[in-house]
DNA sequence: CGGGACTCAGTTTTT
DNA sequence: CTGAGTCCCG
């Protein structure tokens, strides 16, 4: 298909936003107005039709899933060499490329690792301890104070001017001491990703010039989730030119908890007079009742650019509200009902989804789920990367890459079991730091200082010794050979599977992490070969990737199995389902308490906005009249959101007046014992 | 080194 | 109230 004919595809106001490459663009694309069509077709309008060269492209996304999705649709539109060297990545990725091709600039030295939430944290609980006892909740809050800062690019020094009080004063000099010490351990956390590029592009005029030659166009999904740090990333790389085009939707601003600002649309009409802002109200995904729900919902939140969903798909069926006497009815309710409804719709158990407020409101509708015998997906838990073996595999190949790394060093110097205690470790580390030869040097290296022998038995410097000369051999064999070869050796040499198998509670669990392992270096691999004839490719950058857990999530992706989905609503963005449960329906719930407290009810409303937007066809809501909570039985009110919504669309069923909820229990029981003698 | 007792949190978590 | 995680003692 040609670009031409991809474009008589679209809509008017569509082929508006591919067509305008002048100057600085904003698309205001409501839930299902295909923007991912307008972004991918318009990297393939400039690649074909206004010759720019794809290594000049940069389109930016906010997840490893959705780049991935976006560089696969691209890739079905570029024929041959047309897309070689396009950049589809995170934010995160593209600063990481960033840092690396800037290193140098930056103060850091090769092989710089990446410190995941969980490694800060170690961190900061080390800094803090200095001072007082640590209490988990204080961490987090400095953690979490942190990464605010960071997220809105204020430096250790503005923060400690700026505090207003104590408190805040010793956070920002805690700030300054995490900081400093990241930077010795040549390590840089998630949020300086972002962060360093910026300072960088802001403070070197030719290192702004060599990226501003780089990339000439820049594309930014989700832009109403970006920071303040990866909107100026975006203004700094774009400059006087502003030759790009952001796709967002204010009514889908969700994670602003976690810093993101959906103002940036605002600020970009005001830091750019030219900004060319265009409209996509045309939905194709939802039933007219379903929009019109949506659209009356959002109307009470306060509104910058108004827009009007509407589409032509049929106004379908009124939207159902269901009330339950307790969460398990309520539960049961949605079991059950999937159950017929697949039936009756012949519909498929994939074209179900089932969104809740948060992950604990899964549990029951698991066992419920469970004894119908329904397939699901539950979606969060655990990801790959929190469980330990996955952790210990990865601090071997951060120690590999950077011997520096002392959290990495710290976790597996005694993984499998290699008789190295606290005892050793603290005389080690006081060893490492106050060397008389200046600042201190890595836990890894000070194990081949001489001078060790004094304060530690022999028996404990043998044992540091075995370690270090093992782990310098792998890295020597890495070099040498296949290195993903010498890393499986590695494996195997120590024994991390008997050791796996001596701790875990069953076999089968100690077989499943071990395969765990193998899979993680197995996609390790992959991601190697991937990238072959791209850039010049090493372990090292695929290492990198891995701790960014670019990596993993493709295992996810290959699962197509047909299955009910369950999702938090935050984590139902972005997808859409024929049939949509909506769960828990209540004050406290949803709007959440915290919010109603914190005064943020208008995100939870748009919360709401988003978990009704995911139905395509219908659409069923419920909610409990009572509900456990700690231990209690509490009554819950129905949620305000349920007051907005228009009433001549919706279908009430089990609200207290109008009908007995005894009725409503048989008409359940008569639906299951129908649906065996159907099924035989 | 393992297991029982004790403690503590219980919203969302793209990287 | 529950479950996960930690800790301490045998």
């Amino acid at each position: 298909m040609s670009i031409q004919q991809r474009l008589a595809k679209l809509n008017p106001r569509q082929q508006e936003a591919v067509r305008y490459i002048d100057g600085p663009c904003l698309v205001l694309a409501g839930a299902g107005s295909g923007k991912t069509s307008v972004i991918t077709t318009k990297i393939a309008y400039l690649v074909q039709e206004c010759g720019m060269s794809a290594r000049r492209i940069a389109a930016v996304t906010f997840t490893n899933k959705a780049a991935r999705e976006m560089k696969e649709r691209v890739g079905q539109m570029l024929k041959g060499r047309e897309g070689h060297g396009l950049t589809v990545s995170t934010f995160h990725t593209l600063g990481l490329n960033i840092i690396r091709a800037e290193l140098k600039a930056l103060g850091y030295k090769p092989g710089f690792s990446l410190f995941d939430p969980e490694d800060a944290k170690v961190l900061l609980r080390d800094l803090m301890q200095k001072d007082a006892q640590v209490d988990a909740d204080q961490i987090n809050r400095v953690q979490n104070q942190i990464s605010t800062w960071k997220n809105d690019l204020i430096l250790p020094a503005q923060a400690l001017s700026r505090a207003v009080d104590e408190d805040e004063q010793y956070c920002a000099r805690l700030f300054e001491a995490y900081n400093r010490h990241l930077k010795a351990y040549n390590a840089v956390d998630f949020d300086d990703l972002i962060l360093l590029p910026v300072v960088l592009l802001s403070s070197d005029v030719e290192a702004l010039a060599r990226w501003r030659r780089k990339i000439h166009y820049m594309l930014v999904d989700e832009y109403q989730d970006t920071n303040v740090s990866q909107y100026l990333l975006v203004k700094l790389l774009m400059g006087e030119r502003a030759t790009f085009t952001v796709v967002g939707d204010d009514d889908q601003s969700i994670y602003a908890w976690r810093g993101a600002r959906p103002e940036n649309l605002v600020t970009l009409g005001e830091d750019f007079s030219r900004l060319r802002v265009i409209k996509l109200e045309q939905n194709y995904r939802s039933t007219g009742v379903i929009l019109r729900a949506a659209n009356t919902l959002i109307a009470n939140n306060p509104h910058v650019y108004e827009k009007t969903l509407w589409s032509d798909m049929g106004q379908g069926d009124p939207i159902r509200i269901v009330v339950n006497r307790h969460e398990e009815a309520e539960a049961e309710r949605v079991a059950s009902e999937i159950l017929t409804r697949r039936i009756k719709e012949s519909a498929e158990w994939r074209d179900f989804a089932v969104l809740y407020r948060g992950n604990f409101q899964a549990r029951l509708l698991e066992l419920k789920l469970q004894h119908y015998q329904i397939p699901y997906k539950l979606s969060g838990g655990t990801s790959f990367f929190s469980r330990n073996e996955i952790k210990d595999a990865m601090a071997y190949l951060r120690l590999l890459i950077n011997p520096g790394d002392d959290n990495a060093f710290l976790r597996i110097v005694n993984v499998p079991r290699r008789e190295i205690g606290p005892g050793t470790l603290e005389k080690l580390a006081n060893y490492a730091n106050d060397q008389a030869t200046g600042r201190g040097v890595s836990l890894f290296a000070a194990c081949h200082e001489l001078g060790l022998e004094q304060i530690l038995s022999t028996r404990a410097v043998e044992r540091l010794g075995r370690f270090v000369h093992f782990i310098d051999g792998v890295r020597r064999r890495m070099d040498q050979n296949d290195a993903i070869a010498a890393i499986r050796e590695m494996i195997r040499d120590m024994d991390y599977e008997a050791w796996l198998f001596q701790n875990a509670s069953a076999p089968t669990i100690a077989e499943r992490r071990m395969a765990n392992v193998w899979t993680l270096i197995d996609q390790l691999e992959k991601s190697m070969e991937r990238e072959e004839g791209e850039e010049t490719d090493d372990v090292e950058s695929a290492i990198s990737r891995l701790v960014l857990r670019d990596i993993l999530e493709q295992q996810a992706e290959e699962d197509d199995s047909d299955r009910v989905q369950l999702l938090t609503m935050h984590a139902s963005k972005g997808l859409e389902f024929p049939h949509v449960y909506l769960m828990g329906l209540e004050e406290e719930l949803l709007p959440h308490r915290n919010s109603i407290e914190a005064g943020t009810v208008e995100e939870e409303r748009r919360l709401a906005y988003v978990g009704i937007t995911r139905a395509r066809r219908t659409l069923t809501l419920t909610l409990a009249r009572q509900r456990k909570a700690y231990g209690e039985l509490m009554d819950c009110t129905p949620s305000r959101f349920l007051d907005e919504l228009p009433e001549e669309d919706l279908e009430w069923e089990g609200r207290a007046d109008k009908e007995d909820p005894d009725r409503k229990q048989a008409r359940g029981k008569d639906a299951i014992a129908g649906l065996r003698s159907l099924l035989g």
